[in-house]
DNA sequence: CGAAATTTGTCCGTATGTATG
DNA sequence: ACATACATACGGACAAATTTC
């Protein structure tokens, strides 16, 4: 095809053929649809192991891009745009567009620590001081709010969030931009109860309703927590969906 | 520990031991916070190789049970409260190995014609004719179900699963098998409502306690719909868990 | 501070099983 | 029956990060 890809030198091989292989895919080398090469020819052809194909084709077929079968080959399922936007590849939602297509209203801001659940669910040492800031997410230009949000964030993000007071953007893109700690992972989960007082106050519906709640855990390098998210959703107005991908 | 893991014969080998690890993390063999033991001492104390361990380490680690630190060691990273609180599926083999921990008893065989809002949801033309069943799910060798679940076919598969009274496999396998066709993608969707009551009688529940109700809608090639599923969950045991990666 | 030990991460080679066409 | 191609599993080797001494 186009030679061999090892030139970076810190990145591991198998993400250096992972992204050899998505921008064949992107610039239409590989068409949709169509058949790759089988994992011994692109093993062989790019000077690799076959091991170290499958660790590259197996990162793109978490992502949706790639199908494998077995005894006919993997499928080029979809084409995607740009190697940031992945995170949603899972989703439906993708959290960039998402976070610009609302407004969060920063309304409650404080100094807290985490405790008791609170600490578990977050997987923080209990005592851990912490930066909380709250308030209703609009989607752009409503005047209701379509949920309630909670975020924590470590202390010496502070300075970085103390002066806004309404977010347009994802906000761990600010705490990459400011830490230079990039988040490598986001756990989310969803839970069905009944809503909080203070949520329901905010929503504008009656403690104890019909509530989901979305968390998520933007994870740094060796796991550390660089953001907890918390958003609370009245439960006829939310529903979470994804596609599975193949295996 | 307490010996080998390998006797269910059809599965693979590396899910075996995640199963395995999962039961140890579960009972507390493994508390939450602790290091497992190296991977080079799980391979000798199992009799499997480093690589099978790695496999199944990462089974677990893509639903966020266990963390791994390079110079460190695994970290166990939650316990699946029961583990039957935490549902999880992010990938069509999850979804197959979850069919294989649990039983599905069929307890109610229909042909309905869907219509209105299901027939909506569904994504079908209203008035089509579809094989309904539907039954509890209990995890294997439970007692108490765990979540009521309904089952919606194409008419021309209730011959496959009309003598069929407990399902331990994933029911589109089934399908697969008998139309050639297979899965490409499976549309799910997670919604907090108010428990019917039909499910409430078979979970034990009040109808209208706090219900998290799972879809998933099972499409083969070129969307055509293949089996359409739903399950309600009573919402105190029900969570659902997702980690978007960047690698 | 530095050296050594530990542990996960990456990479290679090889062999065999299994579904497909 | 046969070849193809992915899936699983084993083995060894070295690199990189962390902890320990």
């Amino acid at each position: 095809m186009e030679g061999d890809v090892h030139f970076e030198e810190g990145t591991p091989l198998y993400l250096q053929v992972s992204r050899h292989l998505q921008r064949l895919i992107a610039s239409g080398s590989y068409p949709v649809g169509t058949l790759l090469p089988p994992e011994a020819d692109l093993a062989t052809e790019l000077q690799v192991s076959r091991h170290t194909v499958r660790q590259a084709i197996a990162v793109l077929r978490r992502r949706g891009l790639l199908q494998a079968r077995k005894g006919v080959g993997t499928r080029v399922a979809a084409v995607e745009d740009d190697w940031r936007t992945r995170f949603t590849a899972n989703t439906r939602g993708d959290l960039f567009d998402f976070a610009s297509a609302t407004e969060l209203h920063i309304e409650k801001r404080d100094m807290i620590e985490a405790r008791g659940r609170l600490a578990a669910e977050m997987g923080v040492r209990p005592g851990r001081k912490l930066y909380y800031m709250a308030g209703p997410r609009f989607m752009s230009g409503d005047s209701i709010p379509f949920c309630f949000n909670e975020v924590y964030l470590d202390p010496r993000l502070k300075p970085v969030v103390a002066e806004i007071d309404v977010l347009r953007v994802a906000l761990f893109t600010l705490v990459e931009n400011h830490t230079g700690d990039r988040v490598e992972e986001i756990q989310q989960e969803v839970r069905a109860l009944h809503m909080p007082e203070l949520a329901a106050s905010y929503l504008g519906r009656a403690p104890g309703d019909l509530c989901a709640r979305m968390t998520r855990r933007f994870n740094g390098s060796g796991s550390r927590l660089l953001e907890y998210a918390v958003q609370y959703h009245p439960g006829d107005t939310f529903s979470y969906q994804t596609t599975l991908s193949s295996t």
